[in-house]
DNA sequence: GTGGCCCGTCGATACGCTTCGACGGCTGCT
DNA sequence: AGCAGCCGTCGAAGCGTATCGACGGGCCAC
């Protein structure tokens, strides 16, 4: 119980400390009939290193922290996903998760990096203009942004394409047989914190209408609430012509978009097309269905967590920036209307 | 950049590397001049203590180990709350949060302790006979519990007091003058995984519709998706009489439920009452508004936390069992019937 | 004037591990 | 037979901090 160390292990299997050190790490040829001896003492001690001590030493933690946004209002449903792959992605490589909430911004990367709490640090919900970039930028340990701001400063980014979703979104629409789609926005809080996505779904929204010879037209901004998707379709209906097309890019305004037409008596897949963007397990649960363009928030992980690794392996050395897309894919459901 | 260290403070202050320790946690008097010198010089390197050296040194890490249920159904949404709440207690005292999935099960139990990674464990979704118990009592570091165990061993334990939910729920529908009361239970799974608040809650229903004088029905399981809100609500209209009233104890049923019911034209608040058991988050989505008796997921982990911390600072003495039960309360929304 | 005491500081040590250099013995080559 | 070289192991030197005992210098009390 009072937990034992490689001293104690050592000395039960009658060699040296050392050797102990490198029957656990490999970094050494030990003959097999001293590992076994060495894995019987560990075994019969269930010894396990002590975490502090080995970090002291090796200047590894075995520990990636990351900064999940609480506060802000980004869609925090989505966020278990996220959370939930990066564990089990670090747990995979044999490294823990240290989480850190952003509310200290700034104070939270530079602890994480000055007290060497961790190896590596995953940013999330990064805003186009980030203050936490430059300090990340600098930092001692490598960093990796899920979400592309402005300027990443030669940090590695992962995300998902949002021009590409806005195209699939355009494209469902198309087939669809619209001549218009109406594009509701997201949220102004959303707008104000700055995330890049929303310029980078419009704008390519916007090129995809023009090339697909379909008008293009925008509601915004869309309050994630039932007051503010009974506003924003009022208006869509309003602008939206005869046979309406609905994008909503805005992840968790999909669910309310979709309750607030049917209480017109609007049917999504009846009178309008709605395609959302937001993960499959949301779209499942509207009623009807929604046809969607997924987030894929594990992709986005797996991948950004892959290319972490990559890195640490490889040391400093290494090109380490890129940004890197994840490809969205669009579902079919129950909203999309039938060609006429 | 290259990580200063306590004895780079004192050279630069002038003083001992033991000073510089004494001034930053104050364990020892130190003259107004010293301190001023050395706090001059930790800001002018930015000096921060290398953690693994801090915890090798001290054997305290000023981490917290979080295991989280990812992989199991029980209503994840509601996990973030915990998880922030928690994160943010933990900050408050100085401390971070190590995230680890229970997928590991006991193993990432006794990695945490045998390790010290951590010098406590908060460990949620307990079932009633757990696995991890034996293992978390056994334990170097203290493990406080969300959620009852049939036998704690010892080990404190927070969660809603399910019972006086019970009754909550209970009165209010006797309020509403209701002779019988319906309650769909939980999923086969969240049945199958034994919880314990399952059977807390149902005794306490059954003995407060007896008490009340009303009769209690039941439907269960109830699976939590569109069709089975379809199915439990069709069994439940069947048998809970003219003038139904619907408790809803599975949190992520209760959206289901009422979209079920709005479905067949049978309307929550004006033809069936209708209490649920979640958050007032999810109360406040639906449509329309659900009474419901909120789980307060903040207000559990706080108590916890504070519990947690607490025990730590009196170190290995004090009495460490003892179940905590945190009030429901009760938020009449639109789903009330008027009384007749 | 002197003894005792407390305040403030220092030096040394321990924490448990990784890692480097060293070294003995054995193999294989000449 | 002798030597080079490699394999497997050991000892020791840190890693950066907390903490304990020691100690010098004031201060107060007698």
């Amino acid at each position: 119980m009072a937990a034992f160390t490689s001293r104690d292990v050592a000395r039960l299997a009658g060699v040296s400390q050392s050797t102990v050190s490198y029957v656990m790490s490999g970094r050494r040829p030990i003959s097999a009939d001293t590992r076994k001896r060495v894995q019987a003492a560990i075994d019969q001690l269930t010894y396990q290193p002590n975490a502090g001590a080995r970090a002291l030493a090796s200047q590894r933690t075995q520990v990636v922290g990351l900064v999940v946004p609480f506060g802000t209002a980004g869609d925090t449903t989505a966020l278990l996903p996220f959370i939930e792959t990066i564990a089990g992605c670090a747990r995979a490589e044999d490294h823990d998760v240290l989480l850190v909430t952003d509310n200290e911004g700034t104070a939270a990367l530079t602890r994480l990096a000055g007290r060497s709490l961790c190896d590596a640090i995953v940013l999330m919900n990064i805003a186009a203009a980030d203050a936490r970039l430059p300090v990340a930028a600098a930092s001692r340990v490598p960093v990796i942004l899920i979400g592309i701001p402005d300027d990443p400063q030669g940090l590695p980014c992962v995300d998902l394409d949002y021009p590409e979703a806005a195209r699939l979104s355009v494209a469902e629409v198309v087939a669809a047989g619209h001549d218009r789609v109406v594009v509701l926005g997201w949220s102004a809080e959303e707008i104000a914190r700055g995330a890049n996505y929303v310029g980078r779904f419009e704008r390519a929204a916007v090129e995809a209408a023009a090339a697909a010879g379909v008008e293009h037209l925008a509601v915004s901004p869309v309050e994630v609430s039932r007051e503010g998707a009974r506003a924003a379709v009022a208006e869509a209906l309003r602008i939206g012509g005869p046979r309406p097309a609905l994008l909503v890019p805005a992840s968790s305004a999909v669910p309310w978009v979709v309750q607030a037409l049917t209480e017109r008596g609007v049917l999504p897949g009846r009178d309008v097309t709605v395609v959302g963007l937001c993960t499959d397990a949301v779209a499942m649960t509207t009623v009807p269905p929604v046809t969607n363009v997924s987030t894929e928030p594990r992709d986005v992980s797996a991948r950004a967590m892959q290319i972490l690794f990559r890195h640490l392996e490889r040391g400093r050395e290494g090109p380490a920036g890129g940004v890197e897309l994840v490809a969205p894919r669009l579902t079919r459901r129950e909203t999309t209307l039938a060609a006429p």
